[in-house]
DNA sequence: GATGATTTGTGCGTATGTATG
DNA sequence: GCATACATACGCACAAATCAT
């Protein structure tokens, strides 16, 4: 029998990153809080070495930032910054749809449709939370069918950098079904191996997100 | 007075990080070459914490491979990964080149057009290691154009990746004079402020620059 | 600017897991 | 299966740098 190989709890220093990944992302821990590393061990019961690990590795995707006197602080995007990154996600991301629109399966056009119907339902339920859930999964699953596995690495590491920012995005009443009506521009191109139109619509749409992300934040002061 | 803050040194980790680098592009470690904390350790004549965390950022950048028993290889791209690799690297770009075409100042073109000559000198040399910096520079200042700080990061880290193969790249009798030939198409498009063209331009010689490379890597049976 | 408290940087020992014979 | 060698994961102690008083 070709048995499948128990479970292994994985190694301290990647629960640590996850971890510290999933309480910048949900605001425990906020940006340009400082981290300290004993602090950390205390807290999960282990000792600094893997703690260090995992901050070296975060602050090498960005999330994390240290100064020039070694200390950490959590990744705080001024506005300069989430163009910057949304420039680079448009650039990948219109690259990742027109290969989607030349190489979508059926079966992945199919999922793509069903993802935008769980969109439409979750926004007739109004939970913020599910609505960003299946909004991500559209756009994951257009960079999986352009079949290019370092696109996915990248936009994710970008995505996470302004993540924190993920609710905020769909605040305004009307945001979900506009992001849904951008989403649906873009499907059909894609149904109709429309690379071009694809990657057009694609541009529009997430021109519009940061528009949107930018009076938010400005907004609200957060940034600048 | 305003006294400069004297120099420091860079911690271990760091250092070791940039050396260990470097001798993966300069071919010391090749692609596959499995790596052991303690002999790095022993050979700094420094102890393994430092090395281990070195070894992660490493790993995070995709130049280290770390498999399920945890052992430490140099990256090794097969052929897919170049291409996907360039996939990413000419949607980085052809972003950075249209924005430096509205926004690069006299200054800067000037700056372009110096570095194209030096590209020439350097041709006339046959110097190859020469080509190559001058035809680095000649990217990394449009990207610097471009304005986009983020945009470098993607790129050196992507770019990195392939480093190892920078040399092969300019092989061949012609090769120095076709991709300068790519580099002036790119740069009258950036004079003439035309984003578009400048956009086309590029990606017409990185997939030249690809397609060369996938020969020769291909003739080599290095990778597959 | 000296002193004690924090915090990060580094060295090292040990436990655990894996390959080999 | 067992013994041995070796590699990595982790904990811990001390040194060096920084901060507060």
């Amino acid at each position: 029998m070709n048995q499948k190989p128990l479970e292994k709890a994985l190694p301290f220093y990647l629960q640590i990153q996850q971890t510290i990944k999933e309480r910048i992302w949900h605001g425990e821990y906020k940006p340009g809080d400082r981290l300290y590393e004993a602090q950390l061990a205390k807290q999960f019961s282990i000792s600094r070495s893997p703690v260090r690990e995992a901050i070296r590795t975060l602050i090498n995707e960005g999330l994390l930032i240290m100064d020039e006197k070694s200390q950490i602080t959590v990744y705080k995007p001024v506005l300069k910054d989430v163009k910057d990154i949304y420039g680079c996600r448009i650039a990948l991301e219109s690259a990742a749809v027109a290969l989607a629109a030349q190489r979508a399966t059926e079966s992945q056009i199919a999922e793509l449709e069903r993802i935008l119907a769980e969109t439409e339902t979750s926004i007739e339920k109004n939970d913020k939370e599910e609505i960003v859930k299946w909004n991500t999964k559209f756009h994951e699953q257009i960079i999986l069918i352009s079949g290019n596995v370092r696109l996915k690495k990248l936009v994710d590491e970008l995505h996470s950098l302004t993540y924190y920012y993920r609710l905020l995005n769909i605040e305004g009443n009307e945001r979900g079904r506009i992001i849904l009506k951008g989403h649906k521009d873009i499907f059909k191109a894609i149904k109709e191996r429309d690379p071009e139109k694809a990657s057009e619509s694609l541009k529009e749409h997430k021109q519009m997100d940061l528009k949107n992300l930018i009076e938010l934040i400005d907004g609200k002061g957060e940034i600048r």
